[in-house]
RNA sequence: GCCGGGGUGGGGUAGUUGGUCAUCCUAGAGGAUUGUGGAUCCUCCGACCCGGGUUCGAAUCUCGGCCCCGGCCCCA
């Protein structure tokens, strides 16, 4: 039997419907923000991904070439795709603009929990705002939109300068390096390289700064930062917003396209693989050969979020199970059309059952059996029966309309 | 790429000191029941992940691969 690939998975109706009441809640927070939706291509020039994150990536990518001999790559994010469309097309529309998207991304990696090789992520972007008040809108949305969706998560927001300016006067690659083991909380890492280069002065501030979750602290630490002036006005705004985060220093956020201010939220109840969101602010836009734009965004593990959420409760919705004899047949085609185009979801036998049969599926997968038979078929009446309460009456085709539509939760 | 645990009908399982027709539950189809469902009973459908090896004989032992689960690495 054929397998699907690797790190897919296969959708069966129940999981689509949860994972569909999930994408609405995040959709429509969303909107209330004035983000819209945009859409960019499954797969992008190779040089995308790679102008951005360096040759390093190919190997946890899906890359190909096309017939053309063109170099492809499934896309592993959307973030570059979206700001390389915007120089294609929007560089001139008002600013500030707000995009958002949910679509499946790809990476080549080892599957494990809330980890696959096709996943989908809900991100939203705000491009050409570069204040505080951007900032700290982008995380009241990145909140509400975790929010919205009942996932217990814990939200950490932090800014890169801090530890720059402690590492400024360190070779590039050494910055990075010292970043990587603050990152992983890897002290002893840390000291060794810091005693390589001499600079065991530093360790005690790093290591201060990455542990505390003060801002004045993290200023007396960090010492004079350019951008000190708007990351308060940042955080402030998150506290007259009643955001609830907490201050981290440590956070690194991979590559080094952002610029500032950084974010990212942990799922409680995952694995190893618990973050469910990452964003911050950043520059890209230069690289694909336009002019220099401040953007702001992030992007939702949507999957993680489903793990996390567990089962859903599904949506309880009215449904009708035709059921008819043959003298029946026809007039029960006529019932069908009334009641689907009423909007309600109506489903009859294709089977070509008995009567009982038909009344024993309706059972399993209806709310509401209406019966049509000769009696109906003579009189016009329709037989409608709830199957939760077994009470059954013959009425008009409209009365019955109006007790399917007065079918709700509780 | 690395470490550990796994893979038996659609789902869940029994069976692994090698040995009848591979167990049971559930789901699905049909019937007992051609104007009334959920119960019961009967029938049917349907599986040893793939390939090589050992053997008279492999679900069981062995090797390789694939896939799943957890972790490492990485996480743009």
């Amino acid at each position: 039997m054929l397998q699907k690939p690797r790190g897919t998975r296969d959708f069966l109706p129940d999981e689509m419907e949860a994972r569909r009441h999930v994408e609405l809640k995040l959709r429509d927070v969303a909107r209330c923000y004035g983000y819209r939706e945009v859409c960019t291509p499954e797969f992008e020039d190779l040089e995308l991904f790679t102008m951005r994150s360096g040759e390093g990536i190919i190997e946890e990518m899906y890359v190909f070439e096309d017939k053309g001999g063109r170099k492809l790559a499934l896309r592993p994010e959307i973030t570059a795709a979206v700001i390389r469309m915007y120089i294609n097309e929007a560089k001139v529309a008002p600013k500030p603009l707000r995009w958002c998207y949910f679509a499946d991304c790809f990476r080549y990696e080892r599957p494990q929990k809330g980890r696959y090789r096709q996943f989908w992520q809900f991100g939203v972007e705000l491009i050409g705002a570069d204040t505080a008040a951007a900032d700290a809108e982008t995380i009241m949305l990145a909140s509400d939109m975790l929010n919205a969706t009942g996932v217990r998560y814990e939200l950490k927001v932090g800014h890169l300068s801090f530890m720059k300016n402690l590492v400024k006067d360190l070779e590039p690659a050494m910055q990075r390096r010292v970043r990587a083991h603050l990152d992983k909380k890897d002290y002893d890492g840390l000291n060794a390289t810091l005693e390589s280069l001499n600079r065991m002065d530093l360790a005690a501030s790093l290591t201060a700064l990455v542990n505390t979750r003060d801002l004045v602290e993290a200023f007396e630490i960090a010492g004079a930062i350019p951008e000190k002036e708007r990351f308060e006005q940042t955080i402030g705004s998150l506290d007259a917003a009643g955001v609830k985060y907490s201050l981290n220093f440590g956070i690194a956020r991979g590559l080094d396209y952002y610029t500032g201010m950084v974010f990212e939220g942990f799922a409680e109840n995952l694995g190893a693989e618990n973050q469910i969101l990452g964003g911050g602010t950043y520059r890209l836009a230069h690289l694909f050969g336009g002019d220099d734009v401040a953007s702001c965004g992030f992007a939702i593990g949507f999957d993680r979020v489903m793990v996390s959420l567990g089962d859903i409760q599904p949506a309880v919705v009215p449904v009708v199970g035709l059921v008819c004899t043959i003298e029946g047949r026809t007039r029960v085609l006529v019932v069908a059309k009334s009641l689907r185009d009423a909007g309600i979801r109506t489903e009859m036998d294709l089977m070509g059952r008995g009567l009982g049969a038909q009344l024993a599926h309706a059972s399993k997968t209806a709310n509401f059996a209406i019966v049509i038979g000769k009696r109906e078929a003579e009189s016009g009446q329709v037989t409608i029966k709830n199957l939760l309460t077994a009470e059954q009456k013959t009425v008009d085709l409209a009365a019955a309309i109006a007790e399917v539509r007065a079918f709700g939760p509780g």
